[in-house]
This record gives structure tokens, C-alpha cells and sequence, in this order.
DNA sequence: TGCCAGGCCGGGT
DNA sequence: ACCCGGCATGGC
């Protein structure tokens, strides 16, 4: 779907942070801001104010955590990758992982946007809407956290980055034409067909029927 | 008008 | 190991 709108992976990661629990249309404005004050780099992020950052930011909300949390990863980067994304990204997945959790503002799932969506490592990133999809299917065994969610699906499908990234872009459209919070349950919900359904495989297949409109590209 | 949006943190059990 | 309040703007 090459769905995630961002020209370069520093804006990626911006775009990560700033979509915490907020709307990608606010996100949208907040991003221009910063280009507009020539900010979508790690060496500019890392120089200016941090008030000034939580200004451009403002329209994506919690802007002056979201500021903090910015100056949080381009300060991490700097001191451990001299700055470079490509230095970074070199990590293997599992150590990057565990570098980024320790990251002031960035948690599993900004964890995993950025290896996938920024990085191309192949995690798959388990969000709300995949979280409500996968409960209301009951696909996963036991409690479905985070860690669970993740690690069924990422056993349930080849190790390959692009499935990844395809494979959930789906379930955050599926998500937002059928499976927001408080929405009937299941109504409408091509995966509802399918149930009972035990393989992810099931999903995708019906995801790909589905209209692809509404996304934020 | 009120609810919700592609979370995370810090302090409490 | 959970659970919860706080963080904040903009769209429907």
C-alpha cells in the first residue's frame, strides 16, 4: 500500500511519535511545521529549543511531551550512532529493539514503527486496531498483550519486512472502516466471513477485498 | 456536545 | 506484574 507518507526515514520516526493515540491529520500539520522550519533532520531537531519544537508540534497534541520525546530520540542517536540513521539501523533488530525501548517516549509499538516503517527490520507492529481485530477473533492464545499479538504473528508469517508492512497497513484499514472503538461489534467487517479463523493468512486474503480508502497517504 | 484518534510515562497497588 | 491518571489538539 506504501501507505506511510513520509519522504525519508528520519520522518518516519518523527511521524512514529507524533501519531501517539492522535490522528493522522494532526500529524499531517505538525510535520509541516517542522519543514517549514527546516527541522526534519536529526542534527536540526537536535539543536533547536525544545519550546520552540513543542510550538511547531503543537496541532498532533501532548505537544510538549511529543517535543521532549523528540529531542529524546535525536540526543539518543547522536550519542550512540554519531547521528547517522544508517549507522543505526546496521543494529541487528533484537539489540535495536532493546535500545529504543530505553528511549524516553518511544514504546513497543514506536519501537517496531521504526524498525519496519523506518528500517525495513522485520517486526510486525501490533497497534489498537490489530489488538481489537485480533480479540474479537480470538486468534491469539491466552491473554492478548502486546508480546503476544507480536509473536503470533510474526510465526504465523515468513520473516520478510514487506509482508510486515503490507499485512498491517491492511489491518489499520480494516480497523478504521470496521473495527473502531465502539463500533458494533464485527458489523460490516469483511473478516467477519471468515470467522472461525485460526491463520493471519485468512485475514490478509480478506483485507486485500476490501476498499483501500480512508488510509493516511 | 462528547467521544475518539495507529501510546507512553510515572506513580500507585 | 498490572492499573490508572495525565498528557492536548482537531474532526466528526
Amino acid at each position: 500500500m506504501h501507505w506511510w507518507p513520509a519522504r525519508t526515514p528520519f520522518e518516519v520516526i518523527v511521524g512514529a511519535i507524533l501519531t501517539q493515540s492522535t490522528a493522522w491529520v494532526n500529524v499531517e500539520r505538525a510535520i509541516a511545521n517542522l519543514r517549514g522550519a527546516r527541522l526534519l533532520s536529526p542534527g536540526a531537531m537536535g539543536r533547536v529549543s525544545a519550546a520552540r519544537l513543542a510550538g511547531l508540534v503543537r496541532p498532533s497534541g501532548y505537544f510538549r511531551q511529543k517535543a521532549k520525546k523528540l529531542k529524546a530520540f535525536v540526543r539518543f542517536l547522536q550519542r550512540n550512532y554519531s547521528g547517522s540513521l544508517t549507522r543505526m539501523f546496521e543494529t541487528p533488530t533484537a539489540q535495536l529493539r532493546e535500545q529504543l525501548l530505553e528511549v524516553h517516549g518511544i514504546g513497543p509499538e514506536t519501537a517496531d514503527s521504526i524498525l519496519l516503517y523506518a528500517g525495513e527490520h522485520p517486526v510486525f507492529v501490533v497497534d489498537a486496531y490489530t489488538h481489537r481485530i485480533f480479540e474479537r477473533h480470538a486468534l491469539v492464545e491466552g491473554k492478548p498483550d502486546y508480546e503476544r499479538v507480536r509473536a503470533f504473528v510474526e510465526s504465523s508469517l515468513p520473516r520478510d519486512s514487506a509482508l510486515f508492512n503490507e499485512f498491517h497497513a491492511l489491518i489499520v484499514n480494516t480497523g478504521k472502516n470496521w473495527c473502531r472503538k465502539g463500533a458494533p461489534r464485527c458489523d460490516g467487517c469483511p473478516l467477519r466471513d471468515f470467522l472461525p479463523v485460526n491463520s493471519p493468512y485468512f485475514a490478509l486474503t480478506a483485507s486485500s477485498a476490501m476498499p483501500l480508502s480512508g488510509g493516511p497517504a
